[in-house]
RNA sequence: GGGCCGUUAGCUCAGUUGGCAGAGCAGCUGACUCUUAAUCAGCGGGUCGAAGGUUCGAAUCCUUCACGGCCCA
């Protein structure tokens, strides 16, 4: 089970003595081979080229790659090789390799081995494209059996842990990191063509900022300080738009220090975004378009299945502030008044809230919100109307000061992206960040710190400017189809196992 | 943190009422010069997650712990 236990594995043993006898032969880990061709670049050429035409015009190829399956029928074999862009058949015959590879050196092969085979292409019986290969080599011996052909590896414990075994056997795992990739590339083009400079911001910070989260705690030795793994980003890139940079964004991780579940790693990544001279509703504009792209960019469709419902990115999103959604999804609460605190506070208990002596109305307000109309929010909707008691870093609507300049965009159900206008006025934010750390003495801990330089820098002046995050993770698990964070984090945060072994 | 479920060969999984630990794949030996979950014959391989308990006897029943999965908070 674990891998300490491998050691004393017959597999593991008589690998490793093919390993001894190989080190006695020379060089075990040679790299010197070099190839010229990927599988997939062969199925791509020959893929309407015929068995005669292949024969009558002879193609070689220089391939590498993982061996995946063996089929010995006594002096003629095949094989299937994996590289990074997929597999090829491989054909071999005994008396078509130089004397004694073929019983020497390819049959004392194991699965799992890394080869290099060289020969032409063609075309079997049963139109599998192939290379009969002339010339053979083992570049790495694998000491460690690979999981089972057929039903790969299934552990999903082993599959988080040792990712890289799960790559080898899962071409559906290969494709979500594929997908993964090319989302945060998409993200990229997306904001560069408009103007956004990508920058990097401490990750390492003395005052942690940006978000109402507890934070991971880490030690700088030479400076004998401790310093904290940064909850968000928001900050320094707020003042960066002081600095002049009216458009910058940041894609890289947050570090959040609580539990963990299907939704939540210690770790997420989040594409952080300011613009300047834009407002919340801009950025509705803006995200809108973007996700879209996004989903026909990696997907090339706006329809996709989430775990069995259908969800349509094609048309308009819908708006509608978080007392439309309440009144919508919750019939008990439909001609009550929503501003009513011990209407709410009623419903709430109702609901199975565990309500607490500190909420005001609009916590509660929002609290049956989540309870009632989120998960009924399946196609891609922006939520208005948040409740300033619940928005401590967003700017105050012009019309109605209990109310925020803030949406959220929530998607299948879950909250995607997280967006305001921002507070660049110097004293309201001191005065903020004083509450802040009024909570944080009445033992809060995921109350904020005081920020002395980031007012010190909207003191200088911040253009009025709007900010978003979106949830890299939760998005690529709505279009990969993923159930689980841990499916689209290479290497998931896992308790460590068998600390002896 | 709570509830439910899981942990058996390298992998995927069976294991009846508590009575000698099983299969397929992988491996080893042999046969086989177009196979593709190759086929055929034979063979080896186990700390039943860990510790403790009940019992003549525990993979199986009980307790605790570890790790994981799902749901809830």
């Amino acid at each position: 089970m674990s891998q300490g236990d491998q050691e004393h594995n017959e597999q593991v043993t008589q690998r490793r003595a093919k390993l001894a006898q190989l080190r006695d032969l020379g060089n075990a880990y040679p790299n010197d081979y070099r190839r010229d061709t990927l599988a997939d670049e062969i199925h791509a050429r020959y893929a309407e080229t015929s068995e005669q035409e292949l024969e009558a015009s002879p193609q070689r190829v220089r391939l590498a790659g993982r061996l995946m399956s063996r089929r010995i029928m006594g002096k003629a074999s095949f094989a299937h090789l994996q590289d990074t862009s997929g597999r090829m058949q491989i054909y071999l015959r005994r008396d078509d390799l130089p004397e004694g590879v073929y019983n020497e050196q390819f049959k004392k092969w194991d699965i799992g081995d890394i080869v290099a085979a060289e020969g032409r292409v063609f075309r079997t019986r049963s139109g599998e494209l192939s290379v009969h290969a002339d010339s053979v080599r083992l570049l790495v011996k694998s000491l460690r059996p690979l999981p089972e052909k057929y039903h790969g590896l299934a552990d999903q414990e082993i599959r988080y842990r040792q990712r890289y075994v799960d790559l080898i056997m899962s071409e559906e795992t290969r494709a979500v990191f594929r997908v993964r990739s090319r989302i945060i590339t998409a993200m990229r083009e997306f904001l560069d063509a408009r103007g956004f400079l990508e920058v990097e911001t401490p990750m390492m910070q003395v005052i942690p900022g940006g978000a109402v989260a507890r934070p991971f705690i880490t030690h700088h030795n030479a400076l004998d300080m401790d310093l904290f793994l940064r909850v968000a980003p928001e900050l320094y890139l707020k003042r960066l738009v002081v600095g002049g940079f009216e458009r910058v964004y940041e894609i890289n991780r947050n570090f959040r220090n609580e539990g963990l579940s299907t939704r939540h790693n210690p770790e997420f990544t989040m594409l952080e975004f300011y613009q300047a001279y834009a407002d919340y509703a801009d950025l509705m504009d803006l995200t809108e378009e973007m996700v879209r792209k996004l989903c026909t960019d990696v997907l090339g469709s706006t329809q996709l299945q989430y775990q069995g419902q259908a969800i349509d990115f094609a048309r308009p999103f819908e708006r509608m502030t978080v007392r439309e959604a309440v009144r919508r999804h919750d019939t008990e609460l439909e001609k009550q008044d929503l501003a009513d605190t011990a209407v709410l506070e009623a419903r709430a208990r109702a609901l199975e809230i565990p309500v607490q002596e500190s909420w005001g109305p609009g916590k509660l307000l929002v609290e049956i919100f989540e309870r009632t109309a989120e998960p009924r929010l399946v196609d891609p909707t922006f939520i208005t109307g948040y409740p300033v008691e619940v928005s401590p870093l967003s700017r105050r609507s012009e019309s109605d000061p209990d109310f925020a300049d803030r949406f959220e965009l929530f998607i299948g159900g879950r909250e995607i992206a997280n967006g305001f206008s921002e507070l660049n006025d110097p004293e309201d934010q001191a005065e903020r960040f004083r509450a802040q750390v009024r909570e944080k003495e009445a033992g809060d801990t995921e109350a904020m710190h005081f920020d002395a330089d980031y007012v010190t820098a909207l003191e200088y002046g911040m253009p009025p400017a709007a900010g978003e995050g979106i949830g890299v993770d939760r998005l690529v698990m709505l279009l990969t189809d993923s159930p689980s964070i841990r499916d689209v984090l290479l290497f998931p945060h896992m308790r460590p196992r068998d600390p002896a072994a």
